[in-house]
DNA sequence: TTGACAACATACCGGGTAGTATGTTCATCA
DNA sequence: TGATGAACATACTACCCGGTATGTTGTCAA
C-alpha cells in the first residue's frame, strides 16, 4: 500500500509545507517555483516556510528525501518474501509503480533532484546532502538489480547487458510520473490495473516468459 | 544516418549559437541557463545572440524545432519502405534511438519544451509557437503509432492498450537522452549496438516475437 | 574614399526573487 | 497575570538576469 506524507512526518506543519512544495515543484519546476508560490498555495506567506526550513534548497532536499523514504517504506515488506525471484520482482515492481502514481509530485522531485545533482546545479553545501540521498537511492536501485539477476539465474528472465537493462526497466517503471494524470471517478482498482500494464511491459523487456506475464 | 545542425541550417552564425544553446540548456536546464552563459560558451557576449534571436524563448524554440526537424529528416527515407510493418518499425526505432544519442542536446530541449508546454510555462505568444511544434511532434508520434498497429494486425506484435503501450515504447526509445554519455574511443558501431539493445527492449515490450528480436 | 550596413561588444535599466530583519499574535506555564 | 517563546506576517534589501539602447569594427559596393 502507498504511504502518504502524513504517515511519515510527525510534524504536521512541516508535512503540509512539504506537500504544497512538492506540488509546486512538479507543476512549475524547481527554479520557476518561488517560495512565495509555495506560500500562496498554502494561503500563507514566506515567513511560515522560512520558519520551518532554512532555505529553498533545503526545502527541496526534504521533498526529495521524503519521496525516497516513502518508496523504501512501500518496498520493505516485500524484500524478504519467499518464492521465485521473478515473482518477487513483480510484486516489487507493482509496488514501485503504485508509488510513482500515488506520490507523483514527490517522485518528480526525486527525478529532478537526480537531474540537478548530475548537472552539478547544487551549492557545495547541498552537494553533500544530495550525495547522501543519491547513495540511498542507489541502494534502492540495487534491490531491483539483485532481484532481476537472481531471476535470470533461475531462468525466468533473459537479458545480456545488466546496466542497460536495469536502466531501461527503471525508465519504464518510473514513466508514470511523466504521463499519468488522475481521471475523475478513478478507483484504486483502476490504478492497480494501470500499474499492472506498466509492470507487464517492463517484464517483457526483461525477457520474462509470456505465460506468467498476465500474472 | 544522423543529421547535424549544420546540414539543416544554412546560416552558420545561427547554427553555432543553436548548438551552444542546446548544450547549455541540456547541462543547466532552461531557466538556469542565462543568455550570458550561452554567449560565454561561445567566447562572445549577449549582443551576438540578440542580434540573431529576438528573445531567450525564441532561441529555445528554435533549438526545439531543430531537434524535431532532424528527427523527421532521419525518419523520412524509412517511411515508405516495403515489407512487414514490424521490420519497418525496427528500422524506424533504430533510427530514432540513433537520433536520441547523436543529437542528445537537442532532444533534451524537445523534451523540456514538451514539459514546459504541458505545465503552461510559456508566454501567450510562445504558446502558439509551441502549439505548432507539438502538433508537428504528435504527427511524428503517429508515424510510430500507425506502424505498431499495423504490425499487431499482421500478428507480429501483441498488446492491448495502444495509448499506454505507445507511451511506454517512446519512453524506452527516448531514454538515452537521460542516461547516455559518450565513452572515449567509442565507434559508430558501438553506438549502433547500444541502440539495438534499446530497440530490442522496446520490441519485447510491444510483444514482438523473440526469434526476430535479435535482428 | 566613403557611406552604409551587418555583426557584433558595452553599458545600463527594471522586474522578480531568495533571504533577512523586524513586528505581531497567541498559547503555555511559572 | 505577566513573561516567554513558537508560529507566523510584513517590510525591506541585494542580486541576478532578460532585454534594450548605444557604441565599435570590418566589409563591400558605388
Amino acid at each position: 500500500m502507498a504511504l502518504g506524507v502524513r504517515e511519515q512526518v510527525l510534524d504536521h506543519a512541516r508535512a503540509d509545507i512539504l506537500e504544497a512544495a512538492a506540488t509546486c515543484f512538479m507543476e512549475r519546476g524547481y527554479t520557476e517555483t518561488s517560495i512565495d508560490d509555495v506560500a500562496r498555495s498554502l494561503g500563507a506567506t514566506k515567513g511560515r516556510i522560512y520558519h520551518h526550513f532554512r532555505s529553498k534548497a533545503d526545502l527541496f532536499a526534504e521533498v526529495f528525501r521524503m519521496g525516497m523514504e516513502m518508496n523504501y517504506a512501500a518496498l520493505e515488506p516485500l524484500r524478504l518474501t519467499r518464492g521465485r525471484a521473478s515473482a518477487r520482482w513483480r510484486r516489487m515492481a507493482q509496488a514501485h509503480v503504485m508509488q510513482m502514481i500515488t506520490t507523483k509530485a514527490f517522485q518528480r522531485a526525486v527525478w529532478m533532484g537526480v537531474d540537478m545533482h548530475l548537472r552539478g546545479a547544487t551549492t557545495p553545501e547541498q552537494r553533500t546532502t544530495f550525495g547522501a540521498l543519491l547513495q540511498h537511492r542507489s541502494e534502492y536501485g540495487n534491490m531491483f538489480r539483485e532481484v532481476i539477476v537472481q531471476a535470470r539465474d533461475e531462468g525466468d528472465f533473459d537479458f545480456t547487458n545488466l546496466s542497460i537493462t536495469n536502466q531501461l526497466m527503471f525508465m519504464t517503471l518510473n514513466s508514470p510520473i511523466f504521463w499519468y494524470s488522475p481521471r475523475t471517478g478513478e478507483t484504486r482498482a483502476d490504478i492497480e490495473e494501470l500499474a499492472q500494464q506498466v509492470v507487464t511491459c517492463a517484464w517483457r523487456g526483461l525477457g520474462g516468459k509470456e505465460e506468467q506475464a498476465k500474472r
